[in-house]
DNA sequence: CAGTATCCACAATGATACTG
DNA sequence: CAGTATCATTGTGGATACTG
């Protein structure tokens, strides 16, 4: 267990988002959006609480990422204090991902976002519709 | 009390959304956040429960937001089963925008990214942070 | 008042190749 | 394995002008 970096309860100010819009607002809500908001954010959340901590499973995981989001959407959410990254000194690299405090509290959010997207995909009958499985890497 | 159109409780299947990550994930959370996400979506479905339910003076609670941005978002919500529009047929034109049952059922998500929010913020200050104020018509 | 329509800048994401 | 770097492409939203 050579830990090399752990940012335990660190949360950085110098965030990579831009938190303008909830500074001119002042709203709660645009703020949680725009820390764990957008397409890939709340289902890596949802991922790491269930034990899908490294990054290749991770991606294995999302169908439809590319390392590229995938990598950035890590990093944003470690540098706003929601992820732990935890790397291993060997090789081959090993990482692991975990939820912090505030991490670990965004998961009430998540499951109420959950059942309310089933309860809607039930009363449209989203559930039958047919698509193409896209590529990407 | 000239009512013209009213969607009250109808729900159309011709969703201008594309709900494809969802169909390819079939995750009940990415479904939400493509019907309610976003940078405007939240805080219009907000104003209106709180009795804000004109274009006009929805535009004047958003800064920041165009007339384009509410059209669209508006739109969205709508043709999704979150808003009803109720047209008025006087001039100059009335509308009015109120909450189907779909849409009252989002405001406890709302809520707890609220709570969660303000959490957020308090633990970092992010209340005291400085910023311009942006033009946008 | 409550929108449309058009044009366009630039932000966001994808594809591909490379690396410690 | 877990990323970076770069270029190409797409998408999103802003500015502006017009309308019933």
């Amino acid at each position: 267990m050579e830990t090399i970096i752990d940012n335990e309860a660190v949360v950085k100010k110098d965030f990579s988002e831009d938190l303008s819009p909830y500074l001119v607002t002042k709203c709660p809500v645009t703020l949680t959006n725009l820390i764990i908001g957008g397409k890939w954010k709340p289902v890596i959340i949802h991922n790491v609480s269930r034990g899908i901590i490294r990054f290749g499973e991770m991606q294995r995981a999302m169908p439809g990422v590319s390392k590229k989001m995938l990598t950035q959407e890590l990093r944003d959410l470690e540098r706003n204090g929601i992820l732990n990254r935890k790397i291993f000194a060997q090789i081959p690299p090993r990482v692991e991902y975990s939820l912090t405090a505030l991490g670990q509290a965004t998961l009430p959010i998540l499951y109420s976002m959950a059942m309310w997207g089933l309860e809607y995909a039930k009363q449209l009958g989203v559930e039958n519709w047919a698509t193409e499985t896209p590529k990407s890497t």
